[in-house]
DNA sequence: AGCACGCCGACT
DNA sequence: GTCGGCGTGCTC
């Protein structure tokens, strides 16, 4: 019998069995098998009659499932992406299994648990302190409730407490599929636009991708909702990937409340436990909607009805260690592969999808008005050559913040950089902070005590003297979000400001905590990019975009694409409710083409003139593209097994060029070289990598490097 | 990857 | 004389 195990290794090893194990299907079942000196969790991929026996073979040392763990959609389109991705079978599989099965865990029984009120519980009920457990007990003297129920949420250590003292009962239920809602036609109050949307997606049969354009505050969500009400309507499940931002559990919260059912959330805020829980749920079929980020992808689905990528330009669907795969595309396979309708919804889509909405290959829907009263914002590009800069931001822009605030309104400053300052730097001989580890300068953080890498995390004391000329003249250059923070707290000393980066925003329900703290009151917003999603700000008058000016000029053909993203992002949280919203981006180069079409026509005239560079210059989507990358302590051995790997190489229609230095050469002690490979014919790129990628494993080269080969890469770092 | 084997340099 | 450096082979 064959069995695929996770490890850097593209064979299948071959086992005997003996007859003790049962005879049902072996292929997607995991297998405790012995491989050298440790045991591991493989999978088998065939049955015992298929491999010859031979007495020479180890015996698989137990078989840990019945029946397969895959179901034959994801069995066959697992195998598919091992294949794209040119990734060893046995860690594709792993990679899609939930921790504990992937550790060869046992699948519990299907349990729901349940809290009731015991009867010492009902006794003591009317004289507890706490206010805390007085509530739970109260919630439960009406009726036991589910554990997951909303009601019983963050009140996981007053349970504990509770059942200590013996006030109340826990219970183990078989799950079963959550009831149908009670939802009649048209429960949501959906515009003609969304409407039609709506309808289209009812009306497919069988796969159908949808491309859902619509600007930000459309209500984009309403459609998802409409299509998800339908798909379990009629007895279908519906999978929901969102971005990675933290923000999954209002999400979910959002979706129960609108759809009246449980809905079951797989993201890494999430214990191994409930991840697995949903897993079975998915599986079995006792849930109606899975929502989830990136990994969520892998879900397995026993009765299939739609599939929904919110955010779909996100780029945080691209994983970028270990198993490479981007969950959009995979979404795609899978949708084929279940034969539904898979839609991708996003204000400003990729050019990949908007390419292929062009070509016919989706369905395109658009929603052009904001749903309600909301109206767009007016966008202004504030020129600030020859002006004096401020924590870096103008006079001017102040003074109309100041106003923003003085009319009641709120204001987000955004800057994509964190910290107090990017560079720490000597007034007098030009000497600044590098990382000893990376290409890069070291980010002044604490006020100027401290300096941090963003690259690889070192962190030290910043000096008080420069190192390279003794003086008392070093200075943080340029601004970051601390710094920002600082001045506008000091200058608005009359309204809060709040600052939200990753910095100070680590915790789960950090993000939400900050919006709450904001309400409705006048106050200032200081972030990076993770201010572009989150709560809406019904309050918001004044959008500041600082900083842009570095992110115009970089070398990666997708910058103008995120740039492009951020800014209409960013600028969409202005004008969602009530007050018109306006937006300034701040720049000392007013005519940039990028900024230019961006505020004249909007994304899509942004995109058009995108995609026609993009055509001119042989690049993604008009190319199919490949990025072998390696790195070691030295530059050489990197350097070598990419000249090898670039002598591999025979076809014309395949081109490939470098090996290069990475765009930050050295990271993290790590010399790192590229290698680009890339096609207009898809068949020939992936029938040359075939041919490589097995003579790459067996380089003696490679042992000297760390190597990876990354199939349509989104950073070229 | 992870581990064992094995062949050369600087330590008790 | 050994401890341990990491080059090489191997995992059914």
């Amino acid at each position: 019998m064959q069995v695929v195990v996770p490890r850097p290794m593209l064979q299948a090893f071959d086992y005997s069995i003996d007859a003790s194990f049962g005879n049902g299907p072996w292929a997607g079942c995991r297998v405790r098998v012995p491989f050298g000196n440790t045991q591991l969790v493989g999978v088998a991929i065939s049955e015992p009659e298929e491999t010859a026996a031979d007495a020479m073979l180890k015996p698989i040392d137990a078989r840990l499932d019945a029946e397969p763990v895959f179901t034959p959609e994801l069995w066959a389109n697992l195998g598919w992406l091992a294949r794209y991705l040119h990734m060893p079978l046995g860690e594709v599989l792993a990679t899609a299994l939930p921790t504990v099965l992937r550790n060869g865990g046992e699948i519990p029984p299907q349990t729901e648990t349940f809290w009731q009120l015991s009867e010492s519980g009902a006794t003591a009920r009317g004289n507890v302190r706490g206010a805390k457990q007085k509530q739970v007990l109260e919630l439960l003297a009406a009726g036991e409730l589910a554990s997951r129920d909303p009601a019983l949420e963050d009140s996981t250590a007053t349970l504990r407490s509770l059942l200590g003292k013996g006030w109340i009962a826990r219970v183990e239920r078989p799950l079963t599929a959550p009831a149908l809602p009670d939802l009649a036609e048209g429960a949501f109050a959906l515009n003609d636009e969304q409407a039609a949307a709506a309808d289209a997606i009812k009306a497919a049969e069988g796969f159908q991708a949808f491309l859902l354009d619509g600007v930000t505050g459309s209500g984009k969500t309403e459609v998802y909702l409409a299509a998800i009400r339908d798909c379990i309507l009629s007895g279908k499940q519906a999978l929901v990937l969102v971005p990675e931002i933290g923000l999954t559990p209002q999400t979910v919260r959002r979706f129960e409340k609108h759809l009246g059912i449980p809905v079951h959330a797989f993201h890494s805020g999430m214990t191994d436990l409930a991840r697995l829980q949903t897993w079975q749920a998915a599986n079995s079929g006792n849930t109606h909607v899975v929502l989830g980020t990136r990994s969520a992808v892998f879900m397995p689905l026993a009765r299939p009805g739609l599939i929904v990528i919110d955010e779909a330009h996100d780029s945080s669907y691209k994983q970028l260690d270990g198993i490479r795969y981007n969950a959009h595309d995979f979404a795609l396979v899978r949708a084929r592969g279940l034969n539904v309708p898979i839609v991708m919804g996003s204000a400003t889509p990729g050019m990949e999808d908007l390419h292929a909405a062009s070509q016919g290959r989706f369905t395109y829907l658009r929603l052009s008005k904001r749903a309600g009263v909301a109206k767009p914002p007016r966008v202004r590009i504030m020129d600030v050559r020859k002006q004096a800069l401020e924590a870096g931001l103008s006079r001017d822009l102040i003074g109309r913040i100041r106003g923003a605030l003085d009319a009641g309104g709120q204001v987000l400053v955004f800057r994509n950089r964190r910290g107090y300052a990017p560079v720490l730097m000597c007034r007098d001989c030009g000497w600044s902070a590098q990382c000893q580890r990376c290409d890069a300068a070291m980010t002044v953080h604490g006020h100027g005590r401290r300096l941090q890498c963003h690259h690889c995390g070192a962190s030290r004391a910043a000096p008080t003297a420069c190192p390279n000329c003794n003086n008392l003249a070093l200075e943080p250059q340029g601004q970051g979000t601390e710094r920002i923070e600082t001045f506008l707290a000091d200058h608005f000393d009359d309204v809060p400001v709040i600052r939200i980066d990753r910095g100070s925003t680590q915790r789960k329900d950090a993000m939400a905590r900050h919006f709450e703290t904001l309400g409705d009151a006048p106050g200032i917003l200081v972030g990076t990019q993770m201010l572009a999603k989150g709560h809406d700000l019904p309050k918001l008058a004044l959008v500041a975009v600082l900083g842009i000016d570095e992110a115009l000029f970089s070398t990666d053909f997708r910058a103008s694409e995120r740039v492009a993203q951020l800014l209409i992002q960013v600028a969409g949280r202005a004008g969602r409710a009530e007050i018109p919203g306006e937006v300034i981006l701040q720049t000392h180069h007013p005519d940039h083409p990028l900024l230019n079409t961006l505020v004249d026509g909007g994304y899509h005239a942004f995109a058009d003139a995108e995609l026609g560079l993009r055509e001119a210059a042989g690049f993604p989507p008009f190319a199919h593209m490949a990025l072998l990358r390696a790195e070691a302590k030295q530059a050489e051995p990197p350097r070598a097994f990419l000249q090898a790997a670039r002598r591999l190489f025979d076809d014309p229609r395949v081109e490939v060029s470098g090996p290069v230095p990475a765009p930050m050469q050295k990271r993290a002690g790590f010399e790192r070289m590229q290698l680009f490979i890339s096609s207009k014919d898809r068949k020939a790129l992936h029938a040359a990598l075939d041919a490589i990628v097995p003579q790459l494993y067996a380089s003696p080269q490679a042992r000297k490097v760390r190597w990876s080969l990354d199939i349509d890469p989104i950073d070229l770092y």
